[in-house]
DNA sequence: GGCCCTCTTTAGGGCCTT
């Protein structure tokens, strides 16, 4: 009922959680199945998989978009405050504000790599935007997915930008679908997005997200958003950008592998396309795919990439105000 | 815009993201 009276206070009336479980999911679960994925993901989770992996609902404003189609929404009745059975239980929304997060530092933790590796929610996230501009474009999409699966493991949605849409032939996403009431504005949107990813926390865990070209793009363009809406990135969110990884391995393959970008990636390791390429869910659904290939080949874990490859919005932010000051 | 590489660091160009 509290989740309830959020939504209305956000005034996002078709806000709506529904189960995702159509084609999609049955391609990604059949896809991995057929390339022995399952068990390579036990290097990014050392405890193993959990089985709830491939339940198959998923978290969703309603506004993910008409292209979208092999998704099919089987329960748009579902409203949002169903999301507090849906998902765990700590999504308190008595209040609009985000609270302070309790954080969790890298050196604090346990050096037993298992622990670390059972407490940390590794998210694959992407967004598209209006252009490369954090000053003058903005997010119109936005999907992410928890590779620990289960239920509400993903989570997508369009967004309001407010302004026209240009690009419409990188994405297929057109001004009309994103600017029309039911769509959530980035400033609507920050506090259900902030919930959502706390909802995958574990108890006393932090959180890894993780973007191609996350350093560069996708991570300075959300700092760039949650700052024009007075919010701020919550601390225990840990970065990596999935490109650093790549140029390891593009190291390793020389000319096997001629580019770093996620469609190169994609090929080299025989992924499918599936959905529309640079729409944010088909792209998250192909690097967390990626990751689990190129984790295996690098032979990394959890704590590796976090002590070799994750950043924090806060050193972004700095590293940019030094710059800034230095000109 | 920022990272990385190299024909480099007193610099320039390519890549990657939408």
């Amino acid at each position: 009922m509290r989740i309830a009276m959020c939504f209305s206070h956000f005034q996002l009336p078709r806000c709506q959680i529904h189960t995702l479980y159509g084609s999609w999911w049955k391609k990604v679960n059949n896809l991995s199945k057929k390339q022995e994925n399952v068990s390579n993901y036990q290097l990014l989770c050392p405890g193993g998989w959990d089985s709830r992996r491939w339940i198959q609902k998923s978290l969703s404003t309603g506004a993910e978009g008409k292209n979208v189609s092999s998704r099919k929404a089987t329960n748009l009745s579902h409203k949002v405050n169903d999301v507090s059975s849906l998902t765990h239980s700590n999504l308190n929304t008595s209040s609009v504000e985000i609270e302070e997060f309790k954080s969790v530092h890298i050196e604090q933790k346990t050096s037993d790599n298992k622990d670390i590796s059972k407490c940390t929610t590794v998210i694959v996230f992407d967004i598209e935007t209006t252009g490369f501009s954090r000053e003058n474009d903005r997010i119109i999409e936005i999907a992410l997915q928890d590779l620990s699966g289960g239920v509400n493991s993903t989570f997508q949605t369009l967004v309001n930008p407010d302004m026209i849409v240009t690009n419409q032939q990188i994405h297929g996403i057109s001004t009309y679908m994103v600017n029309k009431s039911g769509v959530p504005r980035m400033k609507d949107l920050i506090p259900i997005l902030v919930r959502y990813v706390r909802s995958r926390q574990k108890p006393g865990g932090q959180t890894l997200l993780i973007a191609h070209n996350g350093k560069t793009f996708d991570v300075p363009f959300l700092i760039s958003e949650f700052n024009r809406c007075s919010y701020e990135i919550p601390s225990d969110w840990h970065f990596v950008d999935s490109m650093s990884p790549a140029r390891e391995l593009m190291k390793a393959e020389g000319s096997t592998l001629s580019s770093k970008s996620l469609q190169t990636l994609r090929e080299y390791y025989k992924i499918p396309q599936t959905g529309k390429a640079h729409r944010a869910m088909a792209d998250v659904s192909i690097l967390a795919l990626v990751l689990q290939k190129m984790t295996r080949d690098l032979k990394l874990t959890i704590p590796g990439l976090l002590e070799n490859y994750s950043f924090t919005a806060s050193e972004i932010s700095n590293n940019s105000k030094k710059k800034k000051n230095s000109k």
